[in-house]
DNA sequence: CGTCTTTGACCGGCGC
DNA sequence: GCGCCGGTCAAAGACG
């Protein structure tokens, strides 16, 4: 079964970052890199460059700068659409990169995936699995992949944004709630949560 | 029976 | 133009 289905029932947020993603409360976060990817700017923040977690976002056709924990060919993996083949052309819209050092491949993040395809890729040893949002007119989708250089590390990519609420969207109004705007340390976290809002 | 995974085939972009 | 590569499709099977 889709082990993603539901939202962890036990979630507990013991640390700033966590309070993005608290899907992640079952992983090994310490730190976090956002890009942003808006007027040149990437936007990058990072904040302890030897933690075992990196996250990376940006914009569609973005510079792509800070997708170095990628391979090139990722940065411009939303370049290329499969529907575009009628001369329409979409937006893909944000993705969201999160190297992540877990046993678990698939992180439980509220929504539920279904996997479309699996590929060996260059450079990596483990194979790459794709999943598409299954709910109705969402088209999010996520690769998810061992990273070839350690294979402790998870690398699940995101890609576009969610339709529709998530079974967890209570803990992002939590979290919402709970922000402490006095403390610098977040503010790069609610810039990630504004910019990513579970619609 | 409905939903999901698996997996080979296909397609398009890119580099040479 | 050709081959490589990554991403997606879709049929078949598994599973509840």
């Amino acid at each position: 079964m889709n082990p993603s289905q539901s939202p962890s029932p036990n979630l507990t947020f013991l640390s700033d970052e966590k309070t993005i993603y608290p899907f992640m409360d079952n992983y090994d976060f310490s730190n976090l890199m956002f890009d942003v990817g808006e007027g040149g700017n990437n936007g990058l923040i990072q904040e302890e460059p030897s933690s075992p977690t990196t996250i990376v976002t940006g914009e569609s056709g973005g510079s792509g700068s800070a997708l170095t924990t990628l391979s090139k060919k990722e940065s411009t993996f939303n370049c290329k659409n499969r529907g575009s083949k009628d001369g329409e052309t979409k937006e893909v819209g944000h993705r969201v990169a999160i190297r992540t050092r877990s046993q678990i491949d698939v992180m439980d993040d509220g929504y539920k995936w279904r996997k479309y395809g699996k590929k060996s890729v260059k450079n990596n040893t483990n194979k790459r699995n794709y999943y598409k949002c299954s709910s109705e007119g969402c088209m999010v989708k996520k690769r998810v992949e061992r990273d070839g250089e350690n294979a402790a590390y998870v690398i699940t990519t995101y890609e576009g944004v969610h339709n529709h609420e998530s079974p967890s969207h209570v803990y992002y109004n939590d979290m919402v709630l709970s922000f402490d705007h006095d403390n610098p340390s977040q503010h790069s976290l609610l810039r990630s949560i504004q910019k990513f809002p579970p619609s």
